[in-house]
DNA sequence: TACGCTTGCCAACAAGTGTTGACCAACGTG
DNA sequence: CACGTTGGTCAACACTTGTTGGCAAGCGTA
């Protein structure tokens, strides 16, 4: 356990800022003057305490790749219970749409997407999808459908897609992730 | 008409490179003094051509909006055929992965993209659906699953998703479509 | 041949980038 | 109090970016 630092309060605004410009701009347009203004501090502090602007980046969107137990929970509500976790965290998270953005143009960002994708998302869908070594597919395809509403809705914001409410779009996409995971191979 | 000019193998060549960098690279990394090294030519050469970067994104990308026309065909394959046709064209031009991961950092790239929706995904759905004015939330929907898939499989490049086949996501992704375009709101 | 237009290269500009090191003030402990 | 450590600013570096203007060579026409 590391103890408390006099320049915490520091160190958390400038990693607030530098999650909000990463998820507005992208990796290349968030300039780290641009973080340090936000935060209100010199850009030379962003480097003493995270060494590059990568270094910026990871600590700014680590977090733990834990997701909820869905091996006790009803199978048949899997896709409707993922949908709405996604949905709820990406409302309030503004690290997932950063990695998103910033996952389409850095090599870093695909990689942590890589990451995520094969220790959250993968290993979850192990335990509910019916043949094992299908699991890889099938979570590629519930990873398209998540990943693609959020693109479109808090991303590219397409006016329709900004509309849906989240039960809207938990009820569209539910059955159809549920689809994806538990249906026989087409 | 406009008539030939000695310039223009050079100018399509300049094209070609800029589609290639912007697919690959994203907006603000495709460089124009990278892309005029790739057509073997001075950057300036760039600018004389097309004003200025984003000119040249303008010019890059430019393309038809026209789909095939789906008011005549039998409704209860139009999702699968809309799979087939979208994936059948991200492989083989480089405009839509292009404007894909422009779309996300670029300005002028989203409005792009909004265009595109509007004028191009849009109306087609208003002839499939049943009631027209759920059309631009059904279109998003749509968009979301194809797009989702494109930023899987083309730009992330999720190995699960890049070892599908084509077969197996129009098999996996029609009837989702499908749904989207014809199902009764839930 | 002489002229104007096109094609192309070269060198440079101004602005902005990530990054570094010197320097100052405040704090906490001996 | 003196002193090392920490938090912070300032100015500058080296580099890359989009963009511009000048100049030479080639082409077609008169």
């Amino acid at each position: 356990m590391t103890t408390a630092r006099r320049s915490d309060a520091t160190r958390a605004a400038i990693l607030e800022a530098a999650r909000e410009r990463f998820a507005s701009d992208g990796y290349e347009r968030a300039t780290i003057r641009a973080i340090a203004r936000d935060a209100g501090i010199d850009p030379s502090m962003v480097m003493r305490y995270y060494g590059n602007k990568e270094g910026l980046f990871v600590a700014a969107c680590a977090m733990d790749l834990s997701l909820p137990e869905f091996g006790e929970l009803p199978a048949r509500h899997a896709g409707t219970m993922l949908v709405r976790h996604f949905v709820d965290r990406w409302e309030q998270d503004e690290r997932l749409t950063a990695m998103l953005r910033v996952g389409v143009t850095n090599e870093a960002g695909t990689a942590r997407m890589h990451e995520i994708f094969a220790q959250g998302l993968a290993p979850l869908t192990r335990g509910v999808c019916p043949v094992p070594e299908e699991a890889p597919r099938r979570a590629a395809l519930v990873a398209s459908q998540i990943l693609g509403m959020a693109l479109a809705r808090y991303v590219l914001r397409l006016p329709p897609a900004v509309e849906l409410t989240r039960e809207e779009i938990v009820a569209w996409l539910g059955p159809t992730v549920q689809r994806y995971l538990t249906a026989e191979s087409p």
